[in-house]
DNA sequence: TATAGGAACTTAACACTGTTAACCAATAAT
DNA sequence: ATTATTGGTTAACAGTGTTAAGTTCCTATA
């Protein structure tokens, strides 16, 4: 059996991500795992150092997903601010769509769990690197007007995500809409690349 | 003794903020506050229903030195963008400033706790309210170009929350400065007041 | 074929956590 | 004087992550 060791790793981290999805980060406990994978809490110390490494390992799993999403819907053949609005919706249908996942990935403090290694945050860079070549190609092309790509990168993630977290979290004022929320930061996010987008009537960004 | 019944709810309340703001949040357990106190780890539970309700009680101390803070700060008599400039600033410093209030204010999952008492966000929500009310004067003074001030409010402090939340969590890109970060993340929410921000070369956001 | 080694897994336990039930002492009210 | 209330306690429950020690079982070598 060359590789059937793994088998109770795979089954762990399958379970324990349906577990995150289905009933919440909170509720993720060793032993609640264990019993769902039918064996004992100690077996999952045979394949993670400890929680927080199985909990990497998740957190893993979500950037590929997320980059996997992100790279798909991404067509470098459409003008680059057509590709900045692609992005921002996709990552926000992301986060709002997988509320479990998005917790661990980016709201999960760092004084909650074990430092998280240097070398996986590589893929969660791989996001923030996929942005940053757009606006590049956008700059390239003289759509947008962008002196330095990776910070300009990174704010957008920052306001992105700082959009999800709020929505995820309920705490946003009841009485502003969700779309129209969600439509007015993806404005605000693309009219920060060049001019000024307005809404159009058909609660699409326009470019003035 | 009039109020002297409070004595205790005092001293807990004060220790938990300086264990909060001392030794975080995770290190944060009802028997540490209570031998800190100097009493029983279920003498706590006379002045507050549970942890959850000890949490509440701090979270409303932070908004309030949080509505404090931008309230003098902020000088209704300066131009709005300016104050606008200013609100944004002084928001990031307390969020950047106390890392640990600002993580139960506005990172506490409502997951990890008992629903944050409706009436209670009224006070989280005067924070809002102060920008909105600037948003609405600039608009009538023909400064911003908004259409719907709650909205607008509600996503500068997404984008706010989330460049705070990230720079907390060090989870901005190490070859991205702090510095240059912020800066870039409030001219880009100045822009979205009116017109085109660019930086000036003292790293001051200037309208064109 | 017998035996040593190691891999996969379990049980029992430790030191924590939030929370509750039961109890006790002192003070205030009838 | 007796009752009720206030403010506090101790002991316990059920749960947590984690570790040390022990157990099975399969495989490879003497």
């Amino acid at each position: 059996m060359p590789d059937n060791n793994h088998d109770l790793r795979r089954t762990i981290l399958d379970t324990s991500r349906r577990m995150l999805v289905n009933e919440g980060f909170t509720n993720l406990s060793m032993r609640k795992i264990a019993t769902e994978c039918d064996c004992s809490a100690t077996s999952i110390y045979l394949y993670f150092k400890n929680k927080d490494a199985l909990l990497h390992a998740l957190i893993e799993e979500g950037f590929d997903l997320l980059f996997e999403k992100l790279k798909t819907a991404d067509d470098s053949q459409r003008p680059p601010l057509d590709r900045a609005n692609t992005i921002c919706r996709e990552f926000i249908d992301f986060g709002l769509g997988n509320p479990e996942y998005y917790e661990i990935m980016f709201q999960l403090h760092p004084r909650h769990m074990e430092r998280y290694p240097v070398e996986k945050f590589r893929k969660a860079r791989k996001n923030i690197d996929l942005i940053m070549y757009l606006l590049e190609d956008g700059s390239k092309k003289g759509d947008f007007l962008i002196e330095e790509p990776r910070v300009v990168a990174n704010v957008i993630l920052a306001t992105i995500h700082g959009a999800v977290s709020l929505l995820n979290a309920g705490r946003i004022d009841s009485r502003v809409g969700k779309e129209a929320f969600v439509e007015t930061v993806v404005a605000s996010v693309l009219a920060g690349l060049k001019g000024t987008v307005i809404m159009g009537k058909d609660q699409q960004p326009v470019v003035s």
